[in-house]
DNA sequence: TGTCTATGGTTGTATATACAAACTAAAATA
DNA sequence: TATTTTAGTTTGTATATACAACCATAGACA
């Protein structure tokens, strides 16, 4: 069972709206017509029209039925910050430094903060960033092999991974944290700071349409780095 | 049927965790287990935890098991978030500390940093805000006198400031960055953690139609606090 | 005409069952 | 001893069924 019926339902209903062929206001199918249409249960048709709603696409109402939800507000205040661009843009010399690249199978607990199985194929790259021969920042990426087939064949002193990963899986959304923690000593070195000097660390995850593309660990120097946003009321 | 089964269930795994009967890290009862415990079908069970994993209280793996989530809390980065609401909005309890509360003429730096005149008349507060006894964030804030004029006489441990502030002048918009850094001494000593752990610090601010109302400095222990944000693409 | 009562359709809750997939740990094997 | 196999537990997917709660409308009734 490759694609489970769920999904395949979601996938279904999902198109028939983004397609402007069910409005917002329109009643989708009813869980027995899914039923009819699709061969299934009514408890997976459910799940599909459950997990649509808890997406905020539909809006489901006992006794009445479901319906197209109003089409969400994009607010989208900050950005994904690519450091090469970041740095040129400063007009200084942006530079890389490879330490890791290489394949491994996704762990447990990794597989679960980027909801794949575990065990699948990740590939796995750690980078040193340098602003005029100065290291600004430790980048440590897992990323969906099956979604970036030619990873391990990328020049990142070229090219950064961020740029690459952006052209063969377009960003479809992204969820990021920030903390403050003590560096690694391996990280510390690499960056050439002190080990009992904050850092500024940046969890990111990157989805395309096809799934998380990748999990990036972004760590900053505390004294060299600073992030800032603008907000409008 | 007054109320669900499965919300008993929930309600049950979630006050096992709040009374820190069950702690981050832990195996919450597996779904046969709640079946047995609670009498319900394993569907049911079953229903109880997807919701709070969905919630993020828990990280499910299969063939592992139900774990208690990591609790540290997750702040939006892009929206001015009011720490009061924030820890009552996790069902903790707020309380502060007003450690000072003055008023001074604006120092050459700082009246920059605002856009004021040097001289300018300034009041000041520094704040330790509390969740469940524990302190979270340590403020300090400068607020341009003539558009707050009652500042000195409000009750901090009552309102905030920015609850304050944003009732006698509405925000317009703010700006902040966000950077890691060790606390001096006072600030350690009043966020009851080590000197030589980092603290998160942002730096905000915020303006009305009538221009700089305020500057606040944040800080943060590094390992109770993360910021989050959301990009659609 | 106006009100009340079925009636059918829809979502909500709940059970019982079956098999698949993933992980752990113990037992069997080389 | 080290490796492989097996068994058991846990979560994931899926079906079939039953009844409750809610809504709109058509039809019965006053």
């Amino acid at each position: 069972m490759a694609i489970p019926q769920y999904i395949r339902i979601k996938d279904a209903v999902r198109r028939r709206i983004e397609q402007a062929e069910l409005r917002p206001g329109d009643r989708v199918p009813s869980e027995n017509q899914l039923v009819a249409e699709f061969g299934v249960s009514r408890m997976t048709a459910r799940r599909a029209l459950l997990e649509l709603a808890d997406e905020g696409l539909l809006q489901r109402t006992q006794g009445l039925g479901s319906f197209v939800a109003d089409l969400r507000p994009l607010s989208s205040i900050s950005q994904i910050r690519n450091i090469a661009e970041e740095i040129r843009q400063r007009g200084h010399v942006h530079s890389c430094r490879v330490l890791v690249l290489n394949a491994l199978p996704a762990p447990a607990e990794l597989a679960a903060h980027m909801g794949l199985a575990a065990g699948e194929l990740l590939y796995h790259s750690v980078l040193v960033h340098l602003e005029n021969a100065l290291p600004l920042q430790w980048e440590s990426r897992h990323v969906t092999a099956s979604l970036a087939p030619d990873y391990l064949q990328q020049d990142f002193s070229q090219t950064t991974p961020s740029a690459y990963l952006s052209a063969v899986a377009p960003l479809a959304e992204a969820d990021q944290t920030v903390e403050a923690v003590l560096p690694a000593p391996s990280v510390a070195d690499a960056l050439a700071m002190p080990g009992d000097q904050p850092c500024l660390k940046i969890t990111r995850r990157t989805f395309s349409h096809r799934g998380v593309v990748s999990l990036a660990e972004l760590l900053h120097p505390g004294d060299r780095y600073r992030l800032g946003s603008h907000i409008d009321a």
